[in-house]
DNA sequence: ACCCTTAGCGTAATTTGTACGTTAAGTATT
DNA sequence: AATACTTAACGTACAAATTACGCTAAGGGT
């Protein structure tokens, strides 16, 4: 019963940033023989694949994700259904597709997720991933870019509503590395000593008795986030 | 190429209200011969069914939905993907699909739409179909009763986010109106003055120079909704 | 004529948000 | 060792938004 559905995929777009910019994590995709289709830059895509019928469509994301970057244990959120009947149009991505799985395909819905890894640390993934700059995506197959464009949108909002922005820092983090974050994904600028004060007035950052070392600089309070008192406050209140 | 595809499927949460109260629409569920399963009360279920292999997700809920209620012209938006592998574990719920449909059925993965109509009008529904209210939903097939939750849950942030709110009103409404309906949805008791006067600020709100008839009361002055106005807006607030 | 209901305006008090000035505590530079 | 540089952290004055509530208006119903 452990057969690949031709008509189901999975996509993810794995976000992560590096010191200021935000990127994305694609793979390259390899052609049987006749060698990569363009000659410019290594062919990439979004790491996706088919879905086995017997297995529930998160774990098939989580299982492609590891398979083709090596990354695990990645949180991963269903955003978009791609349903329209043109994405396998171009000859050369349906042909890739038939080659690497052996089937006959011919309408395929991919359900997209979107990831979120904090600090990229290049050495979890394997070779032939890489993280890309939102500015430098580019040539991308299928609809990969478009699906790009909406999970950039979907993560905004999930970010603030669903406090997915704290799994992006470190179990302690600083006020400063909070509102870091929210510039990298919103590009907005805040006054800091404001920031601050809107933070502390949030029961679910929790102080804590603990400071920064070895910074160049007065060494801040750490913080944490608190599930519990999130998940009462967001039912009521949009944040940020 | 016109084959209904056995893995996938479309459902729709339609909700529509009556005065005071929010109900959703449920469509009798007929067994072949033996007679409905349960004896108590009509066998209901949310309008779904399979999607044909050369028909877009949405066109399918659409084409879905009139076939089995009659309804046209509902606005439907997709909120969720339901592809848990027991959903088809009730033997009633899979000889059913089985019979109506003619195909042999294992995984379905479903596509579910909500959709929202105003006022409720019995007269454009066929016959068998229930509107019901929220609070007397029980005993459905399948995980139906989940997605209605989750439909609860997404339109709530629909509404508001997407100025879905004024495609449940009619063209011209009164700031009473709109109030109501977010009673409605939310539960959430206000204050009518301080209402009114977060409506007027509103730029996609726009007063128009007639008043209503044939009240018991002083008539109030109508308004309508500016949907360009309104998406410049939503881009940077969120509103209510 | 009086009651009931919703409409619609205004005002004062409170809360929240914004724009800055200022001092503190570290490392890096000279 | 003094100075520069960076981020931390507190406070204050003002502007803007929200809230609570009083009051009059304009219909139809009894």
């Amino acid at each position: 019963m452990a057969n690949l559905n031709p008509h189901l995929s999975t996509d993810c777009v794995v976000f992560g940033y590096d010191d200021k910019e935000l990127k994305v994590l694609l793979v390259e995709r390899e052609m049987n023989k006749r060698g990569s289709v363009s000659n410019f830059q290594p062919d990439l895509k979004l790491p996706g694949g088919l879905v086995f019928n017997d297995e529930l469509l998160k774990d098939a994301a989580s299982r492609i994700l590891k398979e083709l970057t090596g990354l695990e244990k990645v949180k991963l959120v269903q955003f978009d259904v791609l349903d329209s009947l043109d994405r396998m149009d171009k000859a050369t991505d349906r042909e890739w597709l038939e080659q690497t799985t052996g089937l006959r395909i011919d309408r395929v819905v991919s359900i997209a997720f979107f990831g979120i890894v904090g600090v990229i640390r290049e050495k979890n993934c394997k070779a032939g991933t890489h993280w890309v700059k939102m500015s430098e995506i580019k040539n991308l197959p299928f609809d990969h870019e478009e699906i790009i464009k909406r999970a950039l949108f979907a993560i905004r909002q999930s970010l603030k509503r669903d406090g997915l922005l704290f799994e992006l820092l470190d179990e302690k983090f600083t006020i400063h590395q909070l509102q870091n974050l929210i510039r990298i994904f919103y590009d907005e600028e805040t006054d800091s000593r404001n920031f601050r004060k809107k933070i502390k007035k949030l029961d679910f950052v929790i102080p804590l008795d603990e400071k920064q070392h070895n910074v160049a600089h007065k060494p801040a309070q750490l913080f944490r986030f608190d599930r519990k008192q999130f998940s009462q406050f967001s039912n009521t209140r949009i944040i940020f």
